[in-house]
DNA sequence: TCAAAAGTGTTTGCTATACACCCATGA
DNA sequence: TCATGGGTGTATAGCAAACACTTTTGA
């Protein structure tokens, strides 16, 4: 069988990664979902992802996949969880090591690919059925972002490096869900020790310019 | 080739779990290890864990690994991280699904079995060099304990169903390796909702028998 | 009666929350 | 001049931290 070179003494699961990217636009929480082009779950929508090659690291397949797939890159990509129950894949044993991606969204252009029939983006509240366990995936997704909001700078990765404090009160509203009053969250956002203003400020709009204001560690990622 | 029987169109990884785990003893911290049987890395110490098979779910591989090498079951067990790279292991391209296990002292026969020539607690302080990558996974567990400290219940699965308050401190007091003060932890301690007097006392030793104490829920771990 | 661990409250500072008005701009 | 979002301070309640002595038991 000229079709299956691929020899080994043991059985050995096909491995996949699989990426939740979100992003924050019209005011709401977004995911990023490829409709599939090939069986199985043909036409079904699902998360970007695909094979691990042999030589390359896993988040380095991640990211390759989410250009491949999305066209999207430079995103802020942390591992989320395995997953590896043994029917979850109709085809054969697949284990799928699944990753968390926030981008910001002036930083994107989709655009489907070689894979995907389509790209969208869609209202986290609002999913079609997903293909595999990817709901699953999604979910256990979405509560990690909403607790690492609480001890991580997590949520600069949704803006883009210079940004008001009302751009990044609406981040946390939208992600939590409900609204926070602003002297708070204006007097929490300043005692962080990485922000600093730029000394801009926002012309933008008929009302007061707001002061912008830039991460000092450049948007790396930091536990407060 | 006889040896051979299992063949892919495309190439793919093995897959592995590996399990750190942890008890407190002695008032140490201590970690599992093995003393691997066979190449390569043979004669080194390293963490329990072996090859997924084709028809266990991920977590089952980690549970019967365990019980195989070292006797030791009825651990909380949870997922840590999945660890990719190439060139971790000199055979072929290995992936290993680590996950992070705690176990109370009294609750654990250790036994070295087929594939472990030798299984040891060692203190977490004075680890031998370790076969892989697993220091690397080793400290991400210990990060990962030293945090769930501040948000989880998860200091009392070192425990047994009963215990006293001063076990509990002793708990707290290894693992973030600093004192507390008595009167507040035991405030902070119950204050928890799921912590519960049985009624009996502990008689031990030249002093005041000290109460016994259970969780509501049955040792599940709670967020705080 | 001594050693050894169990048990017990109050004060103080910090952090989170609640709450309402003036400011700067473009249309 | 008006509509729109930007910007600001104070009072209160709840939580975390500091701190020292009495109690009960077995040896």
């Amino acid at each position: 069988m000229s079709s299956k070179r691929f020899s080994y003494e043991y059985p050995h699961p096909a491995v996949t990664t699989d990426i939740v990217v979100f992003t924050i636009r019209d005011e709401q929480l977004k995911l990023l979902l490829i409709k599939r082009k090939l069986v199985p779950f043909k036409g079904q929508w699902a998360l970007p992802g695909g094979f691990v090659t042999l030589n390359e690291d896993i988040e380095q397949c991640a990211k390759r996949e989410l250009v491949e797939e999305t066209g999207v890159k430079n995103v802020y990509l942390e591992q989320l969880r395995t997953y590896g129950d043994p029917q979850r894949d109709p085809r054969e044993r697949v284990i799928t090591i699944a990753y968390f991606a926030l981008i910001a969204s002036e930083k994107i252009r989709i655009q489907a690919d070689t894979d995907a029939a389509a790209v969208n983006w869609f209202d986290t509240g609002d999913l079609p059925k997903l293909a595999f366990d990817h709901a699953t995936i999604v979910n256990d997704a979405l509560q990690r972002l909403q607790k690492k909001l609480d001890y991580s700078a997590i949520a600069f990765q949704f803006l883009s490096e210079e940004f008001t404090l009302s751009e990044l009160q609406k981040i946390y509203e939208i992600i939590r869900g409900g609204e926070i009053d602003k002297r708070n969250f204006r007097k929490w956002a300043l005692s962080l020790e990485d922000i600093e203003e730029t000394g801009e400020m926002n012309n933008a709009g008929a009302h007061r310019p707001a002061k912008l204001y830039r991460l000092r560690s450049h948007k790396r990622v930091v536990d407060l």
